[in-house]
DNA sequence: TATAAATACTACTTAAAGGTAGAATTAATT
DNA sequence: AATTAATTCTACCTTTAAGTAGTATTTATA
């Protein structure tokens, strides 16, 4: 009942690269150390977010990463969406995942609630509302 | 963001049990095929509920599974912590896992609330409660 | 033009979850 | 006592997530 490494890295990078984005650039380097994330891992996550379009990376020397738009445009549903771990409405919590309303689950009506706040959490969070809040790892 | 599928397992089939308690006992065949769950895997939870205590077991023919609790005595978080997929207040939702109060995450604040009824849901919900709402599998 | 420092690509390894196979054990029935 | 049908044990296989290695590519600067 948690979210994947990739996703958790990406949100603690970019919730620090929106912290941060009065600098022109931040490298790999640079975040890998900051973060105490693997930098090879890293890297590959970068390069994801950077073929989804949230950010943009200069290459070669003094190159780096910076959002390609605003951080109050960027959700973390649209992180987790990246790295298929969104929250979606048709979200099985006991993994049958073909129940309507007729034939449901036992924790189906108890689901319902925690799921919706779960949602809310992530679509309703931009990377502007949660930077700067808090410790920076 | 899901329960591990051990968990989701052993939810449908102490639920299904829950449901047909009035029959002696159910063996490992009949819940396989009724609730679409492979049998040799199904018998490897089985028997890690019965170590921790919530069913017993009755060997050889004839043999099978049934409670050793009340139904209603017995929380869907009990389930949880036999495989370790429990909501626990220190869980994190960036994986940094050590932050106290004064450093928090970026989405420390937002979590309190959906993790808290994450816990209400499991930990209110008794066997008895979920059994016989909704299909059978 | 050579060098250095950065991202990107391809491929591999490791660890954990999910699942399977087969034999051993148990106990009721014939 | 033999058979049959059940659980349990040990060991293995498969798939996916997580992480690593090495090389290629890009670009600023001396
Ligand atoms: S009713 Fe329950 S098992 Fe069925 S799709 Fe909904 S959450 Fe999943
Ligand atoms: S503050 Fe955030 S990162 Fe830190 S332990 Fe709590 S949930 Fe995890």
């Amino acid at each position: 009942m948690q979210l994947s490494n990739s996703s958790q890295y990406a949100i603690r990078i970019l919730a620090y690269m929106a912290d941060n984005k009065d600098s022109k650039l931040l490298n790999a380097t640079e975040l890998a150390k900051t973060l105490y994330i693997p930098y090879k891992f890293l890297t590959k996550i970068m390069t994801e977010l950077v073929k989804s379009g949230l950010v943009v990376s200069i290459r070669g020397r003094d190159g780096g990463y910076k959002f390609e738009k605003k951080t109050s445009e960027i959700m973390v549903s649209d992180i987790l969406a990246i790295f298929n771990d969104s929250i979606k409405n048709e979200q099985c919590v006991l993994g049958i995942g073909f129940c309507n309303g007729l034939c449901k689950c036992a924790l189906h009506d108890q689901w319902v609630e925690p799921k919706h706040l779960l949602q809310k959490m992530f679509q309703e969070s931009s990377l502007e509302d949660i930077a700067g809040k808090g410790c920076k790892i």
